[in-house]
DNA sequence: AATCATTCCGAAAACGTTTTAGATATGAAT
DNA sequence: ATTCATATCTAAAACGTTTTCGGAATGATT
């Protein structure tokens, strides 16, 4: 099945293929009768102009490239929803690509899609991503950029995050005003400055109430695991039996915390209070119901889009695109591992 | 910056485009000296194909559509992991869409990647799709097909699926062997295969142990959501106080017979005994855990993109592709909610 | 010296589109 | 009759590749 094009209509009409070009296209030197004709013609053929001719000569794929490092995720796939859908309501579709968290991986997808000349690119760090060298390589490129939610400073690109150290802030602080003191952080690995942010957060809170910052209340999760959660509960109360709050880098390793103090009869919020992070799904089905904070994936992808989309469209003008810093708001939903 | 061409390339070496085409694709027709030098220079400018120029020639795209209902959904999300990494390990980038359940979205989507020219097409159809019209035209335009779980048996291609009829009649019987006898159905809308299968499922496991089948034991759930589960529960126990168990068409509504349960304080699985279906990550985190059947999405997608590519080169060869049908198996997880 | 094989190269066509820069014809104004 | 404006069309180039075909040069064989 051969899909139609400009020459077959051109050779049944028995004009040019400029002609039936311009027809389709309106210009003012094609006659009523021949535009006519064409447009009839074309619409009876179900015409659709190539794509990939079309990107040959105007140098755009209408196609954005979006990287991620998970997909099995609530937050991401709520990513994955708005972009997509943004996308395609402003004529662009999206090739997804996963680096699995896995710096080389990503590096990879760079330059894939680097090579497949998308119009831009989308990107959220994989967690073992240390250096930025291929992503600026995007900007040297000249392909608009836009990083989201696990951003790089060194990148000078525009973003959509959330205010991690806020948020983090906000969360430890109401655990201090509903009366914790002793209180855990299961922080991220040191790589994302979504985790440093969150970890600064922490401290910030406990340094406003005069509580003090002990290190060792600190530990460090490297997978961002339920198992991690579990695990590292059991050491803290090993370590500080007396600990009485929790505030965790996601809700995933909140869900280990939560499993472990199941497990061994700790009440929550009475002995321990939790509070994770994305609000996943899980969190709100959890049994004592999971105190967390609200991070708007959906939102983050169509303001991510549309900030793209905007980059793109100054560049094909010509104009410098002001770099913008888009910062969505959070919420901390106090759910029962509160009081 | 502009991206490096044969033609640049020519220029400096002062030899012809088809010289320096050759030489990278190693005709034999080309002196080892030059082939050298296009090399050498090649790969100091980073040379890269360029893609669209590419697909112009060679009439594909290397990019596969795939068209999926929804994706902050536990098992979706794990199909977009297999199938863009094993695209991905096969040359093939995909390009997403969600139709949100929508047969409208759907039918544009179709014919969004259609007209994109994507080498082939990956659907799991929307759950308020009726008519396959929109998925004939796919093989029509003799562009290679590969459906998986929300199929329609009109539509001739090659499918990947799991037996939900098998997986129900499990399920079932596992609640029947357990020693339950008054067992709900809270039943998907009557649309889609995959619905219709686990409801009959369910009534063969109730025919073969003889307990009879009783309609008003079964529940439509129209949004499959955790509120239908915890409102259909409620009328269930309005209607049928002596209830012993429910199989839901999915986790999500079966989180909602949980809740429910739990705010009555109806012991699971003491009182009543719950699976749901699809192994989402929720089902192992609550308490008690629920007991699901495990649905192998992220293999679901492997599996389906290596169908598609199979296809995509019979076409390329001219051969003809016979049609295949894989049956993913699945497990049946007693968890806490079943005795 | 004529023929032949071999080696190396490049022109041209093709993929499907758009746009520039003419070409041709008609009629109107000088 | 010449010039000019207008209307309608098309050839050609361009985007970046690949491949077919033929040409030119070289060296070997008759």
């Amino acid at each position: 099945m051969q899909e139609v094009t400009l020459k077959q209509i051109a050779e049944i009409l028995q004009i040019s293929v400029t002609t039936v070009s311009k027809a389709l296209k309106d210009y003012k030197d094609v006659s009523p009768k021949t535009k006519a004709a064409v447009r009839n013609l074309a619409a009876k053929l179900n015409y659709k102009p190539n794509p990939t001719a079309l990107s040959l000569r105007n140098r755009e794929t209408k196609i954005i490239g979006l990287i991620i490092p998970e997909v099995v995720h609530h937050f991401f796939a709520s990513i994955i929803h708005g972009v997509v859908l943004e996308a395609e309501n402003h004529g662009y579709l999206v090739i997804t690509l996963i680096s699995n968290d896995s710096y080389e991986l990503e590096k990879q997808q760079v330059a894939l899609l680097l090579d497949k000349r998308v119009d831009g690119i989308l990107v959220s760090l994989a967690g073992s991503t240390v250096h930025t060298h291929h992503i600026s390589q995007i900007i040297k490129k000249e392909v608009p950029l836009v990083m989201f939610d696990k951003i790089s400073d060194e990148i000078r690109c525009s973003q959509v995050i959330i205010d991690d150290w806020q948020a983090a802030f906000e969360a430890t602080e109401k655990l201090i005003l509903s009366g914790c003191r002793k209180i855990i952080h299961l922080k991220g690995p040191d790589g994302p400055k979504t985790s440093l942010d969150r970890f600064e957060g922490y401290k910030d809170a406990l340094k406003k109430h005069r509580i003090p910052f002990h290190p060792s209340y600190v530990y460090t999760s490297k997978n961002v695991s339920i198992e991690d959660g579990y695990k590292l509960t059991e050491q803290a109360l090993k370590d500080h039996p007396d600990i009485d709050a929790v505030f965790c880098i996601t809700d995933l390793v909140a869900a280990g915390v939560h499993k472990y103090c199941k497990n061994h009869q700790i009440k929550m919020p009475e002995q321990i209070s939790i509070i994770g992070f994305s609000n996943w799904l899980i969190s709100e089905l959890m049994s004592p119901s999971l105190s967390t904070v609200d991070q708007p994936g959906y939102e983050m992808g169509i303001r991510a889009v549309n900030l793209l989309i905007q980059e793109i469209g100054s560049k094909k003008s010509d104009e410098k695109s002001t770099l913008q810093k888009i910062v969505l708001p959070t919420k901390v939903l106090m759910r029962e591992t509160t009081r």
